[in-house]
DNA sequence: GTACTTGCAAACAGTTTGCATAGGC
DNA sequence: GCCTATGCAAACTGTTTGCAAGTAC
């Protein structure tokens, strides 16, 4: 994701408009690395902007998807996580405290073909335990 | 997967009970490279089982991931998909025929650890066109 | 003023659960 | 006979949608 006032230049010049909701879920994303789901983007907001609604935010992660500035990731079963990191890198899912970490690898280029189907994108998805949650077991 | 016969076994060394419903779910997943959602499934085993339920679809399914003979995927967003292979390899999702193909890397093996991560599993989805559809676009 | 956006509530899809009945072993 | 499995319906979760009212530009 951009810093905040390039995006509101892209999204003005991609037709969309800038309203106070927006804004205020732009900064709930911006620099997060929770990887948050819908509902926790809601309650984020809505801690600065108690007015908003669930359709909104997920209305505006539409949007935001739209313009790459946001990548929904379906690492969690049954549920929607949202990474503001557009670049390309790795996601961890730890499966005792269920954070999702990410995962820069030293080099893993996306193969721009495979099989020879044409790829647009990919997903590496690591499940286990966090160094955190496995020091914490031995102990 | 196992053979039908061999999964049997294991089911039964692991305290599960064999029924007809079961044994309709497994013949419709041995040797399926359609990567099936539950309703998939539901559907086909009904062709051969008219008064199965959906409940007891999921259930199996669940029984089977507990025994590691299938593998639920999150390649497509708001539902399962099912791959009966549980062998390494990944999956290549197609955004136009909606099909979800094998891709057999020629190595890549999953990493035991990532960033002092302990990993258990690993998925790779990449998204696309894929050859059939790409070819059908040129023509 | 003209879209586009919001917020609400209702709708929806996929999945899970409780419970009475059926059936494997 | 014991205990698990089935089937139904209801419940639940996350997400989407239709629409009237509000608002960015």
């Amino acid at each position: 994701m951009k810093k905040i006032p390039e995006i509101l230049d892209k999204l003005r010049r991609t037709g969309f408009k800038l309203t106070p909701q927006r804004l205020a879920i732009l900064e709930v994303l911006q620099g997060n690395t929770d990887h948050p789901s819908a509902s926790m983007i809601y309650q984020s907001v809505r801690d600065r902007y108690p007015m908003i609604s669930f359709a909104t935010v997920y209305k505006t992660l539409k949007v935001l998807e739209k313009v790459d500035e946001v990548r929904p990731l379906t690492i969690v079963e049954d549920k929607l996580n949202y990474d503001p990191d557009t670049s390309p890198h790795h996601h961890f899912h730890c499966r005792a405290c269920r954070r999702i970490i990410d995962v820069f690898p030293s080099e893993d280029p996306m193969p721009s073909s495979i099989d020879g189907h044409q790829v647009d994108k990919y997903q590496v998805y690591f499940y286990g335990l966090c160094a955190d949650c496995a020091g914490r077991k031995d102990a």
